[in-house]
DNA sequence: ATGTGATTTGTACTATCGTACAAAAGATCA
DNA sequence: TGATCTTTTGTACGATAGTACAAATCACAT
């Protein structure tokens, strides 16, 4: 409708299978799955719903594409750092580096992708929290790999905290990291403007400063030696 | 149970209203808001989609009658052991109490409600993902206050480290909560079966410990360097 | 310029959504 | 019992969902 007919020399459309592609990230990382219709995804991009379909077939092959089209160069990115992580000597400096190789492609473009490292983690957690099909299967045999890496990189790092322990860790890891991106106000908020949840490199160097210092916390095994138990006795 | 006396106060039937609740509240911890229909909801509960529109009126008041239901006496719960908490004098062991106290309601129920603590933690997870509206203007009015003195309590134990730190370290420990108990699965997956996911007990001592850990490493502000005050700008 | 294949548009179909509402069924008490 | 209030049922309505598909339009090699 807002369509002109201008020239074709001024906003030359450079591919509107990219709009699509852009707009439903956006709407999905922020609103869920089922909240977006294909109509309001359309819009969005300025294209027809008609055009959807023909690009994607159907709502979750747009999903899939979107998955397809970052989860190649986020593992790329992380691999790399992981390797290059792996190198560092002291084993401190290390487990940051390792932790800092796991977290910071989550937060940036690891591509060409504009800007898409946020986007994608974050709709990556709203998927998630969605309990959504597509993504489930695709997640599972894409980011298992890498996660099992991650977890024995650290491990080779700590190598006296029980494997369980750093299985734990890792997966608060990714919920305070899916966690940040989803609702980065709230760090604002809480914080009485001192902060800024949607500042990126605040938040990853955070991440990482507390994640590195979980990670080291002592084993669970003998880290509840009979001692403590007092306040949470209350139960119902 | 079968009481003869008829009073008109007294609810003892075999009430179709809790049984919606119950339905709905797992049906949207599971698969979001807008997944979920009033059909889905009311075929869980053995009742007709009628009686849904009967006792809450719209699907928005369900969800906010789910919220009042629980946020009381979670909220309740945690003021309880936080007051307990701070009460410990070592302050090693009041911050692993402060922060019990914090995580131990979100796993567990806090009233009479069956073993509505992880569920509705899940929710809200679930809620918070998908930007909900009716929940967010319910969680920033009734959570707040709780994070704020939570926050607080733990700043007295830590009073070395900034409270900025602190909230987000806080803010990670929610993350990593919710994550919890959204993907337990993912945990026993990574562990190859060593460790359960979705075991509460489990999962509360180690978030427990590694969140004070967490809380306990060292300020940022020396971590990292100047080229701070980046000021909030308007984001899109 | 013209033909051809790729894309975009407009529209229509069916299914399902949230909700409304009248009638039926229970419950309560004079 | 019959009157009255509460709850449940059944059904219907308008809105919107995902998707299909033919017509229109565009890009470009010839």
């Amino acid at each position: 409708m807002v369509r002109k007919p201008t020239s074709k020399e001024t906003a030359r459309k450079p591919n509107m299978r990219e709009a699509i592609l852009a707009a439903a990230e956006e709407l999905f990382a922020t609103n869920g799955f089922n909240a977006v219709s294909v109509r309001d995804i359309a819009q969005a991009a300025g294209a027809n719903p008609g055009s959807v379909t023909y690009h994607f077939k159907t709502k979750d092959g747009l999903l899939l594409e979107i998955y397809r089209r970052h989860c190649g160069p986020m593992n790329l990115r992380r691999s790399e750092l992981l390797a290059a992580a792996k190198r560092v000597r002291d084993l401190q400096d290390r487990l940051e580096a390792v932790v800092r190789a796991y977290v910071v492609p989550a937060f940036t473009s690891g591509s060409d992708l504009a800007g898409g490292g946020a986007r994608f983690t974050r709709l990556r957690a709203v998927m998630s929290a969605e309990g959504n099909e597509v993504a489930r299967k695709i997640i599972a045999q894409t980011f298992d790999d890498t996660s099992h890496a991650f977890i024995d990189a650290v491990h080779e790092s700590l190598p006296h905290v029980p494997r369980t322990d750093i299985v734990w860790r890792s997966h608060f890891l990714l919920g305070a990291l899916y966690y940040s991106l989803v609702t980065p106000d709230r760090v604002s908020r809480l914080s009485r403007g001192e902060a800024d949840g949607s500042d990126a490199a605040s938040a990853i160097e955070q991440l990482v400063q507390a994640t590195v210092a979980a990670f080291q916390a002592p084993a669970l095994d003998q880290a509840v030696p009979a001692k403590r138990r007092p306040v949470v006795s209350s139960k119902t």
